[in-house]
DNA sequence: TATAATGTTTGAAC
DNA sequence: AGTTCAAACATTAT
């Protein structure tokens, strides 16, 4: 269900319960309740993937993995991992992963990783794929240290966009096609959020689940690649593969 | 019914 | 000691 995107799209739909306190905190979740329960919620955060619950002195990490769920005043017959009753509604989260972060948040993340966050550093990044040159490119996008947010869609849909097979090198792509990754990354994440939005992400996707390429007509190449083993729909003729 | 899918962590094996 | 890898988690649609 998530890529960073999607985590931002969860923020925006919860932002209602900003401020407000925690009537009651539930779940089968392994974290401290009692921790929860009478607190003021700050705020809401992301982090790619990561949705964070602020209180003071703490806060709650939620990851989605691959089928997480969430309902806001609805429940599922299924108990959720954690559940937040406000006084204004409620939120229930479904097979994820729940954590609590104790202190600051500064501690445990680079903000300048977060493909979706304001203070993205793009040269951060080329810095990063700099230390990796024996990495293949499909392995280095899903890479959260390096692109917080990117998942399987954006990988594939990436590189198709600036046609880099994906078990090419990093060290051996040209430096102006790096660039290009990074940049193409992260216009197409924010397409990504607006497609999502107006629940047409599909309906854009020239790569991910492609049978044909739409450029020269040839069929694609579904494939495991990389130390990750994550599918890649590529175009062998399009697609050129650095090595 | 078996399979695959927008993912990460853990700990065994090498 | 560092790496690699499979397993575990869990849900839904095809």
């Amino acid at each position: 269900m998530p890529e960073g995107p999607s985590i931002i799209i969860l923020r925006e739909e919860v932002m209602q319960f900003e401020g407000h306190k925690i009537f009651s905190a539930s779940g089968s979740a392994k974290i401290d309740m009692d921790r929860i329960a009478g607190k003021k919620l700050l705020s809401f955060k992301t982090w790619g993937k990561n949705f964070l619950i602020c209180f003071s002195g703490f806060t709650i990490k939620i990851h989605l993995l691959m089928f997480g769920v969430y309902l806001i005043n609805k429940r599922k017959k299924l108990e959720p991992k954690l559940s937040l009753v406000f006084d204004n509604g409620e939120l229930n989260f479904y097979t994820c992963s729940v954590k609590l972060l104790e202190g600051d948040l500064n501690q445990y993340y680079d903000w300048t990783a977060d493909i979706m966050n304001e203070n993205w550093d793009s040269k951060a990044a080329k810095k990063k794929l700099e230390e990796i040159p024996q990495k293949m490119i499909c392995d280095a996008l899903l890479e959260q240290d390096i692109f917080s947010g990117v998942g399987n869609i954006i990988k594939n849909e990436v590189l198709y966009r600036v046609k880099v097979h994906p078990e090419s090198l990093i060290g051996k792509i040209p430096k102006p096609k790096i660039t290009e990754i990074i940049k193409e990354n992260i216009i197409y994440s924010f397409q990504f959020l607006d497609w999502k939005r107006k629940n047409e992400l599909a309906k854009h996707w020239l790569a991910y689940s492609q049978k044909t390429c739409v450029r020269c007509n040839l069929p694609f190449v579904k494939k495991d690649t990389g130390l990750k083993k994550r599918a890649s729909f590529f175009c062998n003729h399009c697609q050129k593969l650095y090595e």
